[in-house]
DNA sequence: TGCGCGCCTGTGAACGTTAACACGTAGACG
DNA sequence: CGTCTACGTGTTAACGTTCACAGGCGCGCA
């Protein structure tokens, strides 16, 4: 009597228990259960409670399969994304997924090898067939946020951690060029003539954004603008910039585009036998989790990422409830504001630097 | 025509294309298509052609929770995840998606706030509402694997990068202990009378497998087995154990049991104006992504999480489609072996220190 | 010629849920 | 006392796919 069909090879599948099983044992129709399960307010409250008890006893779990197949909907956010190994996309990505979790919803992830349109569009499509409700881009280049918005209108789409202020999708961002502002201005009013800057990846719009707001920052206080060397986001990179740097002996304040950066930074003057913060001064981006244990501890803007998923996931979440009808569209653009966490590496200009 | 279904109330849901449009488009019946999606072989190749030429045009996407429905597999995975925000984990779930995409598989994930068995049962529970196809765990300690052992038979569940050997499910993990010993070893062959011990938490099995293969080195060796402190796994407690460690004049080489906790120690050791390697060696575990550019670049032990999360794919998958009938099973245990990364953080100990 | 056996195709019935509608009862109100 | 509405419940029909089975057609072989 438990499985219903004789299976001909003689395999039965395990006849898992449904609505029906849970119906029959507490004396109602399946579409009571339903009802209980989705909190339909008109059920008796005995009713409700010989349900619930005959769920338990029979260990019943709804299928949501068969629930997304007549709702279209499957309580299932997806994240595309790029390079998660990093310290900035792993942090976004647990964020997002715990503020989906505490929302009721799972998230199901997507990742690209590369930032090309192609690849973002199919993973779009892997996630649209996997009838996703929405998806967040954890999406550092434009070209992201563009693919976005050639996704099936249905779909609610939103990008999270690169550039603001695109028009193809709503995004969520740190501000970039605050975070650059307060640890170029940190670096000036502590005397120095100028502040120097190794650069991220140029293609980047953190890292352009962050340049922007370094050079506003010098040309406003009317210092200097130097040079900028570009490279990639790892300590590799700072190395070679700050062999560089270190040669250059009006040198005394780095800016960093990240805290990877300025450990390779620290290491090349290290290695030129320059002392931080008494020779050059060095801040980074991102207060990465043990930047307060390089040597010497750095001096760096601190970025929530976490915070900026969580962001990103109510964004998500409010740009796919709202409709046309409600009084006041939720923003398009969400901007986190950095801050400045003053550490070590980064000290008072030596007087003979110090800028008339 | 379109629309079948007036919907009384006006907003007509957009109808999406399904099987039954590319049939009569392609002058077919549903099941034909079905069949060419399936890559079934019994279909005409010119019927084939036709058939794909109408999905085409009409830019058909199959509705894959109607699929699921019915033959109960999702071609999903799901992915329990602890501290996805570190390095380690977070290259894991990167390894594990993009080999679960040349799979094939979709990825779900859950992550967990703590490790009690409840929590994890939670998790499964969710990813078995989503009807996945199967489970890995990434698991760091032991009661997850035992959790593991409670869910439903029917789910195939691996777990990966925590202890090796349990029988509650298969496992795949790195060699800890041949790690440590590669460590310690060096450090002995480099001369020094014997090797202290930075060490993560107590119970976590990664760190303890160290500690076995660390002593066991010395023990062979004939070497002093020094006490062991215990910390997190961040470089605040490595900066901790450093300093005590530092205070003692006999400490000529010191094994961490991961790379930040080396940063912290060699900050410490800086501070107290000891040499690297110098005065004392420094060796880690893990070779993080710019481990290399610590000052000095820090020999480590490197262990491959990608590898590691596609190997616990391959796992997963071999236990899936595993039947009772086929000659050999698939191992219950994968060991992956880590490789000694030679660097600038150890170095030979100095006369009056050799072991005799 | 007749029979069997491949190939290719179509028809109907699942899968487990929610949506739409219908029905019966009880209280409110004229 | 009749009608209207709200509530609680059951019945039936979707949702879009795959599975099981039934044919038709062509070919080889006795």
């Amino acid at each position: 009597m438990p499985t219903r069909k004789p299976t001909p090879d003689g395999v039965a599948r395990p006849r898992l228990t449904v609505m029906r099983d849970v119906a029959k044992l507490a004396g109602v129709s399946h579409q009571t259960v339903s009802r209980v399960l989705n909190n339909h307010p008109n059920v008796r409250e005995e009713t409700r409670a010989r349900v619930l008890d005959a769920m338990r006893s029979l260990n019943y779990r709804r299928n949501l399969a068969a629930r997304t197949l007549v709702t279209r909907q499957s309580d299932t956010l997806g994240i595309i994304g790029f390079e998660t190994t990093l310290f900035g996309p792993a942090s976004m990505l647990h964020g997002i997924e715990s503020a989906a979790r505490d929302a009721g919803y799972m998230v199901s992830i997507a990742s690209v090898r590369d930032l090309d349109r192609r690849q973002v569009l199919e993973a779009v499509d892997r996630l649209t067939q996997h009838s996703v409700d929405g998806v967040i881009a954890i999406a550092p280049k434009q070209s992201v946020t563009h693919a976005l918005a050639q996704a099936p209108p249905s779909l609610q789409c939103v990008a999270v951690g690169g550039a603001g202020e695109s028009d193809a999708a709503p995004t969520v961002s740190i501000d970039n060029a605050l975070g650059a502002r307060l640890a170029t201005q940190h670096l000036l009013d502590l005397g120095h003539a100028t502040v120097h800057h190794a650069a991220g990846p140029p293609d980047w719009p953190e890292s352009a954004e962050r340049i922007e707001g370094w050079r506003r920052t010098l040309y406003a206080a009317g210092a200097v603008v130097p040079p900028v060397e570009h490279g990639w986001w790892d300590a590799e990179s700072g190395y070679e910039q700050g062999h560089a740097l270190a040669r250059d002996p009006s040198v005394t304040a780095v800016f960093c585009s990240n805290d990877r950066i300025a450990l390779g930074v620290l290491r090349a003057l290290h290695e030129a036998g320059k002392r931080v913060p008494d020779d050059v001064s060095v801040v980074g981006f991102d207060d990465m989790p043990d930047s307060g244990f390089f040597v010497p501890p750095l001096t760096t803007v601190h970025q929530d990422f976490g915070e900026l998923g969580r962001r990103s996931l109510a964004l998500l979440l409010e740009h796919m409830t709202h409709t046309p009808a409600a009084e006041l569209p939720p923003p398009n653009h969400v901007l986190v504001s950095p801050q400045l966490v003053v550490r070590a590496s980064s000290g008072p200009a030596r007087p003979d630097c110090t800028r008339t």
